[in-house]
RNA sequence: GCGAGGAUGGCGAAAUUGGUAGACGCACCAGCCUUAGGAGCUGGCGGUUAACACCUUGGGGGUUCGAGUCCCCCUCCUCGCACCA
């Protein structure tokens, strides 16, 4: 460390520094007025060549910067020989032809913060990021505006990339990769072939969600209340052969783990539901089995529904109910999902026909409806229109009895030999009584379905499956692999349900891998969600093409340690990638079966107190921004907005503190002395500050930390005092994860060499936060009426009498008091 | 309907175990400095009041010496799921 010269702003600033020429004035550079660069920004213009210290500009400081990590290779990890290894992942973008929105940069910069201050503990950060680039949405875009998507994804990529560098991310772009790679999915082709060995893919003829608009089949998990979640056309039912991962095997372990997790509890609380489990009974009425949840009330049950699709409506119809009951399994058929699932006027018929009520004995009616749906539980109900409202209204409909309430409060009553018994005590009565007589068997049921992985479109990985006329269903040789996704003109997806893939013979054409016979290869492609389950296993293992991931590599670097993204993942891409992690590790591939250790998902950005929308014309675009203030401001502003975990809003006014926040820093450093006497109340606040920084950071708590280290900076500059060198120097240190250039360019004056994110994060002194004296607030009947100062280890005897002496707060006493609460070191309550 | 989260100054927000409500920032006001100021510095800034004081964390009740924080009821907002038996 050598001392901070006291010469000349050139020399001191490493002559890097020349004033703007062009400084920015009115309205004639086309931005907006909070937009404008500060005025300041001209102070050592031509006017005033000597005078004037050099300015803080950010724009070339940064591009120093940027370029000297990149020549140094400071964001790149040690894969192989790393100390301390941390994983310090987010969740990759898809890189839109809009480029990176201003939501991607305030999460990204989230993690960038917290992986950078990690470093600073000694840790081995790596930090990387890649694209989501398959998919409807990229397909749909390309289609839209007339370009092939293997053309599109390379631009955006790169504009993405540019943006992303400009933002400042301790990001390793060394182990970037992009799901369209040949070289990253043949291991996407490769984890389905995994799962294929495990016995966990199968094919089936399934009713799917079908897209009119989209063409393709959608997830469950993509239909939302009936529409396509993407476009939002009604979703139709069709019959396609599909493949599926069966995820619902896993539905008890997927569940179990999420206790374990450091997860934030939203997420895990919307997997569970998503999971929805629900412990009840199959009870059979004669040859109908019904799912229930509530077998304590049965004896209300008055008829049993089956879905229109039960197999057994046929055989329960009765000669004069069959035309209806045709009629109506016909209307149910062609009913879109939408008012099927969200109607709430039920319709139905009746089969004619009548059970055996097990526990009663009597003949209840068998209807038919479709407010009981095939997919769930076994597609048949009892209905106990006393207790669930939907039974009520379909009773009322179609005026069935509306028997008895066999409850009164949490009592069975009207209930046979269970009359009196708790609703609990019953469930497991009723259901044991029943078992004895092979009527009944508790059962668990979750919601959670098949994951069906088939798209009848172009831009994905051609699933791994070839079909020969003598040998079947054949998977692709793993030494094979990839199956090139070919370059096609024609990729619009049409009404057939194939995929564009399948115009193409001499593509799928292929010899047998197993008999050398002609046949056939799988055309369609997988759903992009199987790119993205696994991409966190292949990222530390990226230029490695002989393997999907080294076990070494992965055995050090895996579980990811910290994952940050988006809530709006919080069922899809969490779960999956749970699945395909279990798998893995049941097939003894990896050694852990949970990939995120922790997951912390980030608020949303709003605007001015609106959401940003294209349509609004509101939307923040991240260049414009860091043109005018600078990459460090535009990153500290974000994470100023509000908790991180919330989000906040982004008020264009808002950003100036913070700029100006950073100018300060810039002049306070430029301004130190190593001459200054040291300052009591300024070291006090130093430490508490640096305490304060590092207690926020690891909680996420980025905008209180900035107010910490504002405040800091209020003190030491008070009446412009002349800065210390150590005081701003611990500053710098706390400020670096927020605003890297910066922080680096002022280490680099403060005489130091190589990165400043290779220094050891500042310490506090414990001692020096624990003072002598300490304020106590006096209340009298709870209320603040005035505070003291007494020494740390003051009682309760020597407050009060100190109390009493203060006129202002002895007024508000008469008397003797009737009660004293003393709390030391904090507060006197006197009750009178 | 079910589940989760939320409501604090003009605005974004703080308040880690129940213990000074409004830190920090924006905006605004005043002063200093200045040829000039969209710079910098200093001070003010929840409401009522001349003042003492009183009121104030969506509304109402409660527990407590003391409640933004805990409990009960209600209103509104955001997000997720939704005929799941």
């Amino acid at each position: 460390m050598r001392p901070t010269p006291i010469v000349g702003p050139d020399s001191r600033f490493g002559g890097l520094t020349t004033a703007t020429a062009s400084c920015l004035r009115g309205n004639d550079d086309g931005l907006s007025g909070a937009m404008r660069r500060p005025y300041f920004e001209c102070m050592g213009s031509a006017d005033h060549p000597s005078e004037i210290p050099a300015p803080y500009e950010p724009v070339s400081l940064e591009a120093k910067w940027r370029a000297r990590w990149a020549e140094l290779g400071t964001n790149v990890a040690d894969i192989p020989n790393a100390a301390r290894p941390y994983y310090a992942l987010m969740m990759f973008p898809y890189p839109s032809a809009e480029g990176l929105h201003v939501g991607n940069m305030f999460a990204f910069t989230g993690n960038d913060i917290f992986a950078r201050f990690q470093r600073m503990q000694g840790l081995s950060v790596f930090q990387p990021l890649g694209y989501d680039a398959f998919g409807i949405h990229s397909e749909n875009y390309a289609l839209k505006v007339g370009v092939h998507p293997a053309e599109m994804i390379p631009r955006n990529i790169a504009n993405f990339r540019r943006q992303l560098e400009r933002g400042g991310l301790m990001v390793d772009w060394t182990r970037s990769l992009s799901t369209t790679d040949p070289e990253y999915y043949r291991w996407t082709q490769w984890v389905f072939l995994q799962l294929y060995k495990q016995g966990l893919v199968h094919k089936k003829a399934a009713a799917v969600n079908w897209c009119p608009t989209d063409k393709t089949v959608l997830a469950n998990e993509q239909v939302v209340a009936g529409a396509c979640e993407r476009c939002g056309s009604v979703v139709e039912q069709r019959f396609l052969e599909q493949w599926f991962f069966a995820i619902s095997r896993y539905s008890e372990r997927l569940l179990a783990n999420l206790d374990s997790l450091d997860w934030s509890e939203t997420t895990k609380t919307a997997q569970r539901n998503w999971i929805g489990k629900s412990e009840g009974a199959e009870i059979w009425f004669d040859g109908i089995k019904v799912f229930t949840t509530r077998p304590d009330t049965i004896f209300g049950a008055t008829y049993v529904v089956l879905a229109p699709e039960h197999p057994l409506v046929d055989a329960h119809t009765t000669e004069e109910q069959r035309a209806a009951v045709d009629e109506y399994r016909e209307r149910a058929s062609r009913r879109d999902l939408v008012s099927r699932k969200t109607s709430k006027d039920k319709t139905g018929v009746s089969t004619g026909s009548t059970v055996t009520n097990p526990a009663t004995g009597e003949q209840i009616p068998v209807w038919v409806s479709d407010y009981v749906l095939m997919e769930y539980g076994s597609g048949a109900i009892m209905a106990v229109p006393a207790h669930d409202e939907r039974d009520l209204e379909f009773a009322h409909g179609f005026e069935l009895p509306v028997k008895k309430v066999v409850h009164e409060d949490d009592t069975l009553i009207e209930s046979g030999e269970f009359t009196g018994l708790t609703v609990h005590d019953a469930k497991r009565a009723i259901v044991g009584s029943l078992a004895a007589k092979d009527k009944a068997a508790a059962v668990t049921n979750y919601r959670l379905h098949d994951w069906c992985i088939s798209r009848q479109r172009y831009w994905g990985p051609p699933i791994p499956i070839i079909y020969c006329d003598d040998c079947g269903v054949v998977p692709v040789p793993e030494k094979d692999l990839p199956v090139l996704l070919p370059m096609i003109e024609d990729f619009k997806p049409d009404d057939s349900g194939i995929s564009p893939l399948a115009r193409h013979d001499e593509w799928y054409r292929v010899p047998c891998p197993t008999c050398a016979k002609m046949a056939r290869r799988e055309t369609d492609v997988s759903d992009t969600f199987l790119d993205s389950a696994w991409y966190f296993l292949r990222y530390p293992n990226v230029g490695n093409d002989s393997v999907a991931f080294d076990p070494d590599v992965t055995k050090k670097w895996l579980p990811v340690d910290s994952y940050i993204g988006g809530n709006e993942h919080a069922v899809l891409h969490l779960l999956y990638s749970r699945f395909v992690t279990m798998v893995l590790h049941d097939a003894g591939l990896i050694e852990f079966d949970e990939p995120f250790t922790k997951f912390r998902a980030h608020g949303l950005i709003i605007r001015e107190g609106a959401k940003m929308s294209k349509s609004k014309g509101n939307v923040v675009n991240p260049d414009e921004y860091i043109e005018a203030w600078g990459a460090d401001t535009f990153r500290t502003y974000l994470m100023f907005l509000g908790p991180f975990e919330e989000g906040g809003d982004f008020r264009d006014k808002g950003i100036s503190g913070v700029r100006r926040f950073l100018d300060r820093l810039w002049a306070s450093v430029r301004d130190s002395s190593p001459d200054t006497a040291p300052d009591a109340e300024v070291d006090r606040k130093l430490h508490a500050t640096i305490r304060k920084v590092g207690d926020d950071i690891p909680r996420l708590s980025y905008n209180t930390a900035i107010a910490a280290m504002m405040e800091y900076m209020n003190v030491l500059r008070k009446n412009d005092r002349v800065p210390r060198r150590a005081e701003v120097e611990s500053l710098v240190q706390l400020v670096a994860p927020f605003a890297p250039h910066l922080a680096e360019e002022l280490w680099e004056q403060l005489g130091h060499s190589g990165t400043i994110f290779d220094s050891a994060w500042p310490t506090f002194d414990p001692a020096l936060l624990a003072t002598d004296d300490v304020d106590i607030v006096v209340q009298v009947n709870g209320k603040m009426r005035g505070r003291l100062r007494v020494t740390r280890d003051a009682d309760e005897s020597i407050a009060h009498a100190l109390a009493m002496a203060d006129t202002s707060i002895a007024k508000f006493v008469s008397g003797t008091p009737r009660k004293i609460i003393f709390v030391p070191g904090r507060l006197l309550n006197i009750v009178v």
